[in-house]
RNA sequence: GCCCGGGUAGCUCAGGGGUAGAGCAGCGGAUUGAAAAUCCGCGUGUCGGUGGUUCGAUUCCGCCCCCGGGCA
């Protein structure tokens, strides 16, 4: 399918296609394809992530693919820093390009923004990450009273994220999100979205499959590998689902075709969060496939 | 064939004369620097079938069917 727009956009819930859609696109575009996916760019994660294989990153010029050290703690900010000098580039080239992912959060940055927040050090960072014994209802009662009242107490995330925010600059997280931030993507550019959206019981099927295709393709030598490297567990390429099932096969709490069960369990209650999202906030202007 | 045990939600099971409940799965929702994270909400059911007792049966009784185990 041959486009107008410079911009196209991929998003779909996992298993839904979205790989094949952007190399068919790509190629009949000459277009690159840019990964929106917030698992897809760490380098430990290829095969648990789905990420394109090496064959298919081959069909297409890929970015974003693979290119992080799951040893650090990437972000959405990050992303849209990693995004903002390609972007620039391949727009002053004429050159088309395919945001292509699961992730809504990435989606919405690239055409509303985040709001503009400094960088918190890895003191403070670390000062309320580390209070793992405190409970989450003690640690929203240190909340400043504009976050207090946004958030709930059960939500130890955003409530840690939060405190670190108000420590670090002395401003409540919820004034600095009132700040609308800049879109990169202009509201005037011509923008093709897709939504790749099969019924659900397609995609449970198609998670199931995939899942077990994992396993033969040798996902157990690849959650050793980041085993050994002994990662925080708190990092969130030990939270990719499927890292915890497998690491706890492996390390001989659960039986093979257990972990297998919960990790594919978990992938279609990810599929379901993910259409949520897409479902609820991506109406407007995108292409239902 | 006979004797036990069991048939209750998609699965594993609890309950018990007033049309049922847990876990998991599932469904719905939120989402501003960890987002594949984090959080909130919702039982979705001919209680195997069929007769009977009863005001009332998923529950008690009879028969039948099915699944385990035992004796033959």
């Amino acid at each position: 399918m041959k486009l107008n727009e410079d911009i196209i956009l991929i998003a779909g819930p996992t298993a839904s296609g979205k790989t094949s859609a952007s190399i068919n696109l790509a190629q009949a575009n000459d277009a690159v394809i840019i990964n929106a996916d917030s698992m897809q760019v760490y380098e430990d994660l290829q095969i648990v992530s789905a990420r394109p294989s090496d064959e298919e990153a081959s069909q297409a010029p890929h970015y974003l693919f693979g290119h992080r050290s799951g040893l650090e703690a990437y972000s959405v900010a990050h992303w849209l820093e990693d995004v903002r000098p390609l972007y620039d580039k391949f727009l002053s080239e004429n050159r088309k390009m395919i945001f292509v992912g699961g992730t809504g959060q990435y989606f919405n940055v690239l055409l509303e923004g985040i709001s503009p927040m400094p960088d918190i050090s890895p003191e403070v960072r670390n000062k309320f990450r580390s209070m793992e014994n405190v409970s989450s209802e003690a640690l929203h009662e240190m909340l400043d009273e504009k976050a207090a009242n946004e958030l709930r107490p059960s939500d130890r995330q955003r409530i840690t994220r939060a405190l670190e925010v108000f420590e670090m600059t002395g401003k409540s997280i919820v004034d600095w999100q009132s700040e609308k931030g800049v879109p990169l993507i202009p509201a005037e550019m011509k923008v093709k979205k897709f939504l790749v959206m099969p019924p659900r019981a397609t995609i449970h099927e198609r998670i199931n499959m995939r899942f077990d295709r994992m396993v033969e393709e040798g996902v157990l030598q690849e959650i050793e590998a980041l085993l050994n490297k002994r990662f925080s567990k708190s990092v969130p390429v030990m939270k990719a689902i499927g890292v915890p099932q497998l690491a706890a096969y492996l390390a001989g709490e659960m039986e093979l075709d257990e972990a297998i069960e919960k990790a594919k369990a978990a992938t279609r209650q990810y599929a379901k969060r993910q259409s949520t999202w897409f479902n609820n906030s991506f109406g407007e202007g995108w292409v239902i496939l």
